[in-house]
DNA sequence: TGTCTATGTAAAGCTTACTTTACTTTATGG
DNA sequence: CCATAAAGTAAAGTAAGCTTTACATAGACA
């Protein structure tokens, strides 16, 4: 899956950490799907799509 | 999570085996999204919509 | 009755998501 | 030069998604 996760954190000027602290996850976590090592769990998309005030489509798009 | 994938399917008239043969998954998966046992992976939620024509947002939500 | 289809669920095993710890690199400011 | 912040990544472990096999139950129908 492609992503915009990175983008969208800069916009908000955001480390990965502070990112991660939103989410609840580790900023490992944010950093392993911003360079597309993994896709999120479902929930995972749900909290990062309600974060950016956006769909979970806006975001992630399958490759 | 809460989806309304028992209802998309029985809309179709298909089985959990017929569903879990489109969407490439075995029917025990379908059947532990339906009942709620586990959510899908993204993209497999992916799946799911395109296979019903509407948006993840549309089928699953946040408890 | 017996059989077939659909559904629910459980166990064991594999893969993927996620955590913690830790090391490295790059950039920035003192 | 040194210190700090941010980012990338790796290893080891836990948790969650998914598979296969298997068993059980309920409904439809000959």
């Amino acid at each position: 899956m492609d992503n915009t996760l990175k983008t969208l954190r800069g916009d908000k000027g955001w480390s990965q950490q502070a990112l991660g602290d939103l989410l609840e996850v580790s900023r490992q976590s944010v950093n392993a799907i911003e360079t597309g090592r993994y896709d999120p769990s479902l929930p995972l998309a749900f909290k990062i799509a309600r974060l950016f005030d956006c769909t979970i489509e806006d975001i992630f798009k399958e490759t």
